[in-house]
DNA sequence: ACGTGCGGGACGCCCCGTTTGT
DNA sequence: ACAAACGGGGCGTCCCGCACGT
């Protein structure tokens, strides 16, 4: 979902080598906010493929070559930098995706069905699944304060996709015998189920397949007289 | 979904705790298949709660009151025991709760809607959600050997629905313009989904929301002229 | 040295495969001293291989296909089967080597020659070196029991040497100019120095050469008239 | 050997002693060398006394007060720590006791038998043996890693040895018919023979008589003409 | 303010030599 | 003679502070 472009996904990495590349150059010149960048992304790929828990304060510090000073000085402890990642990387990853496409859209409709198709099946994505559900489903009963920052940027997609809705029961180009929020809510639990299943298959297929039903679905909550997509 | 009924879950503790109990009282007696049930429950549990990656054996140790060395002898690693956790207890609890019922059931939709209907709203359900869910999420981009027992749940788990929507087709009580594998992939991703949901927003009536639109749309399954459930 | 046949070492492992095979076909007979046998020639394999304090019950265990209960039955501890090891097939090969060969000879100048310029140069017996010394230098000061066991096999070697030396010099084919239990010292003392620097150069070229070197000075030993060898 | 003189141990606890006493004073100022000192002494003391397999990095981390986290910041492994000591300590002592005073010698002989004749014989030195043989009796072997180390050190022994005694040759005090190189392994050889003798027979009196027949040897190898010593 | 070097301990899992109940 | 259980270490890794430069 949020790997739902690959461009996305390249940028982080193309940004990150840059990143590092440049440091490797210049030497290290004092910088806080790109050393607090590049701790980030390294600490949101690593807790990406080994979940937080898991993930190794060393190993985002071997990938970064920062030092560990350096990391405890931008972040207190390593579940700070955890909440930084979900707040600043993976609230960014969703907003890109989802909420500004549908901020600016006049047809709902088709641009949720654009988000949707635009998923990722590049074999990385579908091996690790969806970061904001992964970690959701790892630290939400263990850590309240990771639970408080993953239900927001869970209620701001499903907020945002029943305004879009919303106002296209307005223009009348949605069925207006529609709860807005039931079906934003039908649409992420239906998305990260196939994401789910496809992870755990390792198997591209059984997303495609889901993609392809919530695309009938979406189409079918459209007014009958307008246009299809 | 496993955690279906609160039957079970009870079961398993009270289960423990008895044993535990027993174990204090009578000495050691040599007796591996309960002391192999022992650990399987426990570390079941400490799985379920913190993740494999996690979980820790000595906590596993301390619950049950057992040796390091016992342990060794029935399960030569950590990985070993989280196989049989998989194989054992977890594909146990998907048999009872959605195999065995639909094996003899006359009528799969209703069958269905009552296992459906069964799910656990108790807080600890809720807050932890799905074991099999949340062990594939974490076990299988790491661990080949966790995958392939893990997808093997699954996949009965969907073969078991999907034949008894077919068996369903055979008799005239579900509607033949079905794919019934598809049908059965839905089910559990959109019940996967929602569990998700349901966890992350640690609130309950996500749950029942998703609940009752699944059992809705099981209802749809019916051919029109069979009885409504 | 005592690897200084190729068919000792033969021997053992020959005799100690026909075992396995032996058992694996004839099931488990009670045959305690079979039993006995075979634990011994598995453990002195392993502690030559790893020393004594690295060797490893369940690795000596794994290879004979006893039982751990078998072996603290024929062995009450780790300790004692290294101290059988030591008296039995230690000692014993020693014996086979060093004692008989010259307790039967009228030359023992030649003997001797014969014995040392018997030594294996075989890769393994090169890498590992003389089971005796390596037990000797690790366990000597650590355990008392150990030691006596291990000085014993040391003193009747000496002996054996020196009494053959007396005897020789007795005949007069010895020269008489000679302290016989020092010369005996020398002989050991050199000949397990030189296996020692070529177990650590891991290079046969270096024993071969101290094998020259003791021959040469074994023979000066001999009375000017005697004949060469 | 190594132990030649009585000094070098000497010196070795004391400074060693020294240390943790001043340490138990002066708090713990960040010292990284003298962390690093205090670690290789230690560790050298505990592998000479139990072998590299059996030592503990507890046992050494006990004696010095050092905490894990600072042990595993010098040293990444056991193993690493192994290779230091061996490139640092050992071979350190080699060139203190044997290469500094030839390099420095115009009667190369006389040299040699004034390092043989200072021999230690404290029943320590005795008990324990050479630790240079030792560990390399012991892990030659079984990896690679050691054994390159271990030979090094042997190598620039031999290699001191024997270019002192060709210096010899080209000033007329040594006799020329007479392989250097051959010469210093026979020396080594025989000195290590009767170290391990002495060890396992704890013994002085064998490494003494051992001594005595070293000199004797390394005096028959003056030219006729040249002072006695 | 920004960053670093060094060190601190608590666990983590595993393996080992032994004993117990049958 | 054996299966089962025992419990103490083994090494490695982890997350985290001090005390200090710049």
């Amino acid at each position: 979902m949020f790997l739902t472009t690959r461009q996305q996904a390249s940028y982080i990495l193309v940004g990150m080598q840059r990143r590092i590349a440049a440091r490797a150059e210049t030497a290290r010149l004092h910088d806080p906010e790109r050393t607090r960048q590049v701790l980030l992304q390294a600490a949101f790929r690593e807790v990406y493929r080994s979940g937080f828990q898991s993930a190794s304060l060393d190993t985002i510090l071997a990938a970064t070559g920062v030092t560990k000073g350096a990391l405890y000085y931008h972040f207190g402890s390593k579940e700070v930098l955890g909440h930084a990642v979900v707040e600043e990387v993976i609230a960014d990853i969703t907003r890109e995706k989802w909420l500004r496409p549908l901020q600016n859209s006049t047809d709902p409709i088709a641009t949720l069905i654009a988000i949707v198709r635009g998923t990722s099946f590049r074999a990385e994505d579908i091996r690790y699944g969806c970061p904001l559900n992964n970690l959701a489903q790892e630290m939400s009963p263990l850590d309240k304060d990771f639970r408080k920052r993953l239900a927001k940027v869970f209620d701001d997609w499903q907020e945002g996709v029943a305004s879009a809705l919303m106002r296209g029961q307005a223009v009348g180009m949605v069925r207006r015998d529609l709860n807005a929020g039931q079906a934003a809510s039908f649409l992420i639990a239906t998305y990260e189920g196939y994401t789910s299943l496809a992870k755990n298959a390792q198997d591209a297929n059984v997303l495609k397949l889901g993609v392809k039903n919530i695309i009938g679905w979406l189409r079918s909550l459209r007014t009958t007289n307008a246009a299809s997509n």
